[in-house]
DNA sequence: GAAAATTGTTTATTATAGTATACATCTGTC
DNA sequence: GACAGATGTATACTATAATAAACAATTTTC
């Protein structure tokens, strides 16, 4: 069952549940069938785009309302478990720690660069936004013409919209942290 | 031809090309078949919930994007074509303008009250603004133990998440504009 | 207490979403 | 000019979304 089916059928219930309705009553007020809103409720659905337009609309509420996740709810992520999404010779490995999720509009990345390596990145699509963060050793960043050297400790900010690249200049295996953010 | 699956077909073909990205390498980047993806950009298919946040995830672009009108263009609504929903023994008649939309989170009526009614409302569920106008005439609103009295031009905005009610205290129809807003 | 109504669940059925594959056309390479 | 590759479209097929109706249990009404 996907987490998101789940999501849109935990919200449907919470906020029916709110307004005291049956399933009938959401049924009349969004002409969408009663069968048909209770497998949403249970997850075990995955509705179209125009079922959940009818739901929204029908309740006066936005469409995103229901893409979210049950609100207060820790979402822990464990980079033991994240996946090498790049390995550049094995020397310049990224893991994926949180991925993108269009609801969030950003993704999570850690990264191991090894003694020496220069990591060349072309721009991104308009609107990418970089945050990149020393969690041990050092980098060297340009883009955009711009220079930065960072230590441990230290993030940057900056736009990926443009080429750049990263270089570790030590001996030792840097890692960092880099969020991308889409605009 | 839904407008929503038009809408979503415009901007997937928009982005596709600002990025000169072909069917094939949109496929792979979201595991949506090209097949399924010349549909939706066609406005062809009504996707499911599932399928678009792929698309979302595969793209790097908000889900909320993929749903927009295409952007510049005018919707003009005329009061004319509007549709009544509601009417009062004939003396308080309501016309929906611009129907509810989940992502502009608001709805435009107007409405039309014989001399002397009085029309009573329930209090809306939580966070529903109501936002009133004059058009002609004048009207007395009370609401949560507020009293106001509007004439032609005057506009009030208060919390519909609260009993409230309106009366026509003049001898002639009063035309008002009444905007609410879920939020 | 009996009957009606309401509520959520289940089932049979239809419509269509979504895919793999084939096809037609166009573009690039030699 | 021939051939390979890329591109978008069309087709046959499977999986499933969505509905109408039936069902079982509970609640409400009299």
């Amino acid at each position: 069952m996907e987490q998101m089916s789940r999501n849109i059928g935990y919200q449907l219930k919470k906020i029916r549940g709110q307004r005291s309705l049956s399933l009938d009553d959401v049924a009349k007020a969004t002409n969408v069938s009663k069968a048909q809103l209770a497998q949403i409720e249970k997850g075990e659905s995955n509705p179209t785009v125009s079922t959940i337009w009818k739901i929204a609309s029908g309740m006066r509420i936005s469409f995103s309302s229901l893409l979210q996740p049950p609100c207060g709810q820790f979402q822990k992520f464990d980079e033991k478990t994240s996946t090498v999404v790049s390995e550049e010779d094995g020397k310049y490995r990224v893991y994926s720690i949180i991925p993108y999720d269009p609801e969030r509009g950003w993704e999570f990345y850690k990264i191991e660069m090894d003694p020496g390596v220069i990591h060349r990145s072309e721009a991104h699509s308009e609107g990418v936004e970089e945050t990149l963060t020393v969690i041990s050793g050092q980098v060297f960043v340009e883009a955009g013409g711009m220079n930065e050297h960072l230590s441990q400790g230290e993030t940057l900010v900056f736009s990926g919209s443009q080429e750049h690249h990263y270089e570790n200049p030590t001996n030792e295996t840097t890692i960092l942290h880099l969020i991308l953010q889409y605009r």
